[in-house]
RNA sequence: CGGGGCGUAGCUCAGCUUGGCUAGAGCGUCUGGUUUGGGACCAGAAGGUCGCAGGUUCAAAUCCUGUCGCCCCGACCA
């Protein structure tokens, strides 16, 4: 492609609107441009970008033995009324009536194709000798964000290649689960992407039945955790902690109970200035329903209690925070005021929770906290529980290690989903003891935008992109230094020509503009190899030749230029695809 | 949905507090000339309903009210 003849507007400065390297950078280089809060327009170098994404994608899917398929966006609401997930979905789903002849259809445009495949699937496999079945699609996907934010990582319409495997048993999804992995591993290792499968929070299933592909990115809206000596990762909500037990906890605090009154201070924050402690010598006491029960948890005043975690301590099917009529009875005291000393409900205490001596938390009663308190003699419980947020320097769980949190963006997730659609739409099948059973189904979502965004947001240097030759829009640059010169643009032209004719993705610059201005944009917009035709080299008879991200060129005499290009790539390639696990 | 910020030329922004002359600068664009290895120089030109609507006033980019849009923080995110 000639550069004057695309189209490529790169922008010297930064829109006072981006503010993440990613969104400044595919602003700046011409990738995307803004329609609405939301939405963007792939520029044709950002759409080369997502194309090879895509294409790397599709290959590995294909080699895993997913079939590729493509399903509606328009869908019928009907769909997710019958999984319950119109009302779970809420305002994310994007949906609307159209008129048809004298009857309003009600559609929405899908945000996930769980209801749509399984459908499909439900009315056309029926025996588990059809079993298992992994397809898969690369779609447009739509969902009400309600805040987008991050230029292209959180939009409401995104590139999406989701997948859906049903299984006759559980070793099957096991198998179709494991294969997926190991191709998510391919494919992000391939786009050059620097990766961290960590384990998520897989619901009622448990065990390892789901993971996040996540890039390690200071701007990423996700947190983690991981290990460094031994490689655990999880997600924040995932997470445990190498912490131990404490059975039957007592803590040696020598001060009296005491009530202190604290008018209207409710949060942590405000009693930790009133009474001048400071949150982590505070207990936080959360009243939760589990299965409609009460429960009070304690963690420390400067932690966050994790829901899943509280829910498998109390061995319950759900929780959700206690509304003001239970805290008040369970209390004696409006919201804010709750403490474990004397309180009317089962406790939940976190490990940390027992090594505080002469604690402060609520009182029980309106306006009142209470000092002093400590464990094993104001109020007992026989164990303690991990029940809070992993948290950065938290003991590994595995290895003794310590934990690191960092940031990530989600490029991609596996799920093993169960029975929950195919129960719901009755994907079911018979098996050899001619038994009807739901099919074992398993969900694996990329982000294929998000791996050219995460690309932008963790591979740029001070003058711009730099594109790993995978995803890169061209894997060559050839710039003409002087367009009017005629010995340069035969030689460039020839050039050109000849990587074309080999094969090679190549983009020349052909406009007439300064050198200055040619090396910018060479920069900015990224391409890994950049060949420079005119000026000084050519007087020698050479041209250069330099990778994006080395400080030096090398000089190849000009008629060797295009083997020697090509020679590079090829040697480059190899050595990108030696770090694929096989 | 709560909190904060911003809307003036294609981009970055000044002007607004304290209303008043033809609404400005840099970059970009166009024309001519000089230049030609890291965003050149000279001369000239085009480009604006100051987000929109209403109000106050002799007079509004500027003050008031409403509204729309965008960005950031938080909540939310199968």
């Amino acid at each position: 492609m000639r550069w004057s003849k695309t189209f490529i507007p790169t922008m010297k400065e930064n829109p006072s609107d981006a503010e993440i390297p990613s969104h400044q950078l595919m602003l700046r280089a011409g990738l995307i441009r803004q329609l609405m809060a939301g939405a963007y327009t792939y520029l044709p170098l950002g759409w080369r970008a997502v194309r090879k994404a895509e294409a790397i994608v599709r290959e590995e899917m294909d080699r895993a033995g997913a079939i590729e398929l493509f399903m509606p966006a328009l869908q019928p609401i009907d769909l997710f009324e019958r999984t319950g997930r119109k009302s779970a979905f809420g305002n994310v789903l994007i949906n609307f009536h159209i008129t048809r002849g004298d009857r309003r259809v009600h559609v929405a445009l899908g945000p996930t194709h769980e209801e749509v495949i399984t459908d499909l699937i439900a009315r056309h496999l029926n025996s588990y000798r059809q079993l298992p079945l992994c397809v898969y699609q690369i779609q447009t996907k739509f969902r009400n964000e309600e805040r987008p934010r991050f230029g292209v990582l959180r939009t409401s319409e995104f590139l999406m290649k989701d997948a859906y495997s049903f299984a006759s048993s559980l070793e099957q999804l096991n198998s179709v689960y494991d294969g997926m992995y190991h191709a998510y591993c391919r494919i992000f290792a391939r786009a050059g992407l620097k990766y961290l499968p960590v384990e998520a929070e897989s619901g009622p299933i448990g065990g390892d039945a789901s993971h996040e592909f996540m890039v390690p990115a200071n701007n990423g809206e996700d947190r983690i955790v991981h290990c460094p000596k031994c490689s655990y990762a999880a997600n924040l909500e995932r997470a445990e902690t190498g912490r131990r037990a404490h059975a039957a906890p007592r803590s040696n605090g020598s001060a009296p109970l005491t009530q202190v009154a604290t008018p209207n201070a409710t949060s942590i924050e405000q009693v930790s200035r009133l009474l001048k402690t400071s949150p982590e010598r505070m207990i936080k006491t959360l009243i939760y329903q589990v299965d409609g029960n009460p429960v009070a948890v304690l963690v420390r005043g400067d932690h966050e209690a994790n829901e899943a975690k509280v829910r498998r301590a109390a061995g319950g099917q759900s929780v959700e925070l206690a509304d003001v009529a239970t805290i008040q009875k369970v209390t004696g005291a409006p919201v804010g005021f709750a403490g474990p000393v004397g309180i009317q409900c089962p406790l939940l205490v976190d490990h940390d929770v027992a090594e505080l001596v002469d604690a402060v938390t609520g009182g029980n009663a309106a306006d009142m906290h209470t000092t002093g308190v400590n464990i094993g003699r104001d109020y007992q419980v026989e164990t303690t529980h991990d029940l809070r947020m992993a948290a950065g320097n938290d003991p590994c769980p595995r290895c003794g290690g310590t934990l690191e949190l960092v940031h990530g963006i989600e490029v991609g997730h596996v799920f093993k989903l169960g029975t929950k659609y195919s129960v719901s739409l009755k994907a079911e099948y018979l098996d050899e003891k001619e038994q009807l059973n739901p099919m074992i189904m398993g969900c694996y979502g990329i982000g294929v935008n998000r791996i050219v965004a995460a690309l932008c947001e963790t591979s740029f240097d001070e003058n711009g992109l730099i594109w790993p030759l995978s995803i890169a829009p061209y894997e060559v640059l050839v710039i003409p230094l002087n367009v009017t010169d005629p010995e340069t643009m035969e030689i460039a032209e020839r050039t050109y020509r000849e990587l074309q004719a080999r094969g090679v993705d190549v983009l020349m610059d052909d406009r007439d503009a300064r050198a200055g201005v040619k090396f910018k944009d060479a920069d900015l917009i990224g391409i890994p190899l950049r060949v420079v035709i005119g000026g000084k080299g050519l007087k020698e008879g050479q041209v250069e030749v330099r990778w994006r991200w080395e400080a030096d060129s090398r000089r190849v005499p000009v008629a060797e230029a295009v083997v020697a290009v090509d020679n590079l790539l090829r040697e480059r390639k190899a050595a990108d695809l030696a770090k694929v696990p096989q």
